[in-house]
DNA sequence: GCTACCGTTCTGCTGTGCGGAACAGACCGG
DNA sequence: CCGGTCTGTTCCGCACAGCAGAACGGTAGC
């Protein structure tokens, strides 16, 4: 940062320093934005239309703002947007403690949304899915969240397909492999060079249903480290089970 | 993007704008700025000192625009701002036709220094390592420029080092096959799980000795596609020299 | 129901953002 | 070398754009 121009634009020093906020602090009120401007709440909600009007800024359910894709974030997905915020500090410290990518999915009808992605710090890596939705049958976090599921449950999800897309049979049997491990894998199911892992958060009536996963390159998939990560996991998913049941 | 505000800050829009603008369209003159926008040139400017006040903007050795930091770019690094913009869209061109990481890289002293990465669109990739250095003996892009000095050139940036920390006699063989081959080699030389090739790119005197590089997860990486590779390496490299010889 | 918060909408007024002009520098052609 | 044409940068007068206060509608807790 440089010193003050000689002819600053007070309004657009405002607009950019609550982009900043939005970015470093995470998701801001109206009044709370105001304050650390030193603004009346109006012009803070102004600006943060503006930010909003120009992709800096996305509002969340609960009425916040957060940094918005113009600053390098990806929009949230609302259903899942509450669920985004409180489970993105224990991504964060997974793939810090792991440094694997690690992963929040939801599942939607047969597949696995992509809610957040914390990417690992090695050059090579699996990158960011935010977004993106991939087979439940096949993905770690979809398979873990399936296992949640009756049979009968998971069968009538595949039902009524012609031809059938799924080996209903196989996907059952594997289910009771979860439900034994914990944990689901999915190796180079759904891209070449990528294995991953995945474990249910179970929440309250309402959270979508949705799993924490870690995916990592093929290369560096140890079968003997696989109790390791699904302890991680575990102590993951458990945190953020105890934040959805504190509200 | 939204609907226009009712209650829109005209000042903060342009500021916004301008600031996307920078992010997609790489460096900007004041002029250039002030005509995208509809403001005179002394608006134009004041808008582009207060995005680099805030750390929205950057301005180049050419006193040329570019996005800056807040808006989730690297500050491009002085001596080979100019190289970047140039090779740029070279780079994006050949990600895009060979689906794997590329780089451009300059020699400083006897490390290698990103300039610039394009990440191929794939979810396993290498990632982004723009600002980051490898030592030049090891790394693809090093040796593509070592390649291209007197064997006592190489010797002389060597010299004087007590423990010496390079076979030059094994580097001088290697940099031979370098020559041959017209491509360097990089073998999970500098990363476990990472490969990579490198092609010198030459350029006009004053013009940092640089390579384009092609990075990739090992278990993607075949013997029998390298002639492939190097040719598209050899065609970008062309394409930047010719932009380095036009001005 | 009342109070205290919240985000959102609207309007009068004054001081801030604008553009024009001047300045300084770079480049090119005669 | 000089003049012309571009460039980015600096400065200042003025009018209208951005501000804050007030009102609105909603939520939560007592």
């Amino acid at each position: 940062m440089r010193n003050r121009p000689a002819y600053a634009i007070e309004s657009v020093d405002h607009a950019l320093r609550l982009a900043t906020l939005l970015q470093q602090e995470g998701p801001l009120g109206v009044s709370e934005a105001a304050r650390r401007l030193g603004v009346a709440r109006s012009t803070a909600h102004r600006l943060l239309a503006m930010l909003v009007y120009r992709d800096f800024a996305v509002q969340d359910d609960r009425r916040r703002y957060v940094a918005g894709p113009a600053l390098g974030r990806r929009v949230p997905t609302e259903p899942a947007a509450a669920l985004r915020g409180l489970a993105l500090p224990h991504l964060r410290a997974l793939t810090e403690r792991v440094d694997e990518t690690s992963n929040l999915t939801v599942l939607v009808g047969d597949h696995v949304r992509f809610v957040v992605t914390v990417e690992a710090a090695r050059v090579l890596r699996v990158g960011d899915r935010e977004g993106r939705t991939l087979p439940a049958h096949l993905a770690s976090g979809g398979k873990a969240v399936l296992a949640t599921r009756t049979d009968a449950e998971v069968l009538a999800l595949y039902a009524d397909r012609h031809p059938p897309v799924v080996d209903t049979a196989a996907l059952l049997r594997e289910l009771r492999r979860v439900r034994r491990r914990g944990v689901a894998l999915n190796d180079r199911g759904t891209e070449p060079g990528v294995t991953a892992l995945g474990r249910v958060v179970r929440g309250p009536r309402g959270v979508p249903s949705a799993a924490v996963s870690l995916a990592m390159p093929t290369s560096r998939f140890r079968r003997d480290r696989v109790a390791g990560w699904a302890a991680e996991l575990a102590a993951t998913a458990a945190a953020v089970e105890r934040e959805l049941a504190g509200g």
